[in-house]
DNA sequence: GCCAACGTTGGC
DNA sequence: GCCAACGTTGGC
């Protein structure tokens, strides 16, 4: 299986690639996510070993700003089951999880975030998720997608 | 802070 | 199962 690329959007307030970087191992669980259509993607889709694009929005400048690596496939978000957590939910069981995380481990920043201003004006992107169904938070990216973004990401390298 | 887009809920 | 009401997201 070749691994797939992802992009995964967090709001930097409460959870950044800074935070991310500084976690033990630099691995943290990405919980939260309650939306059926990104959970299907987290429990169905995204494997161990898969690339990951982190994208900060809500802010002064959303922006791809790194990347991450799957480094546990989907399991049961244990925030779903305590009450006292924003992200509870009543109708949730242990014996029948609603919703579930990946971990994800720090890989790089890009010296150049790319973005989302970017993204819109680069007729390369016109069909990327991000820009034509921008409120899912779990979006595929593909192979050439994820090329341009590197293309994008970094100053010119001759010597490479 | 506004508001468009869109996901979810719940009455029928 | 439809659809109106409502809630949330997230760029601007």
């Amino acid at each position: 299986m070749s691994k797939a690329t992802w992009l995964l959007k967090t709001e930097p307030d409460v959870f950044s690639i800074h935070d991310l970087e500084g976690a033990a191992n630099q691995t943290a669980g990405w919980d939260g996510v309650r939306n059926y259509q990104a959970r299907n993607r987290l429990r169905d889709e995204i494997q161990e070993g898969d690339r990951v694009l982190i994208y900060h929005s809500s802010c002064a400048k959303p922006a791809i700003v790194g990347e991450a690596i799957v480094t546990r496939a989907a399991y049961p978000d244990p925030t779903q089951f305590l009450p006292e957590h924003p992200a509870y939910d009543a109708r949730s069981s242990r014996e029948a999880p609603r919703w579930y995380q990946i971990d994800v481990r720090f890989v790089r920043h890009y010296s150049n975030p790319v973005t989302l201003s970017q993204l819109k004006q680069d007729a390369e992107f016109a069909d990327m998720e991000l820009v034509v169904r921008p409120r899912l938070s779990v979006q595929k990216v593909s192979e050439r997608q994820y090329t341009l973004v590197l293309s994008l990401c970094q100053p010119m390298d001759v010597s490479a």
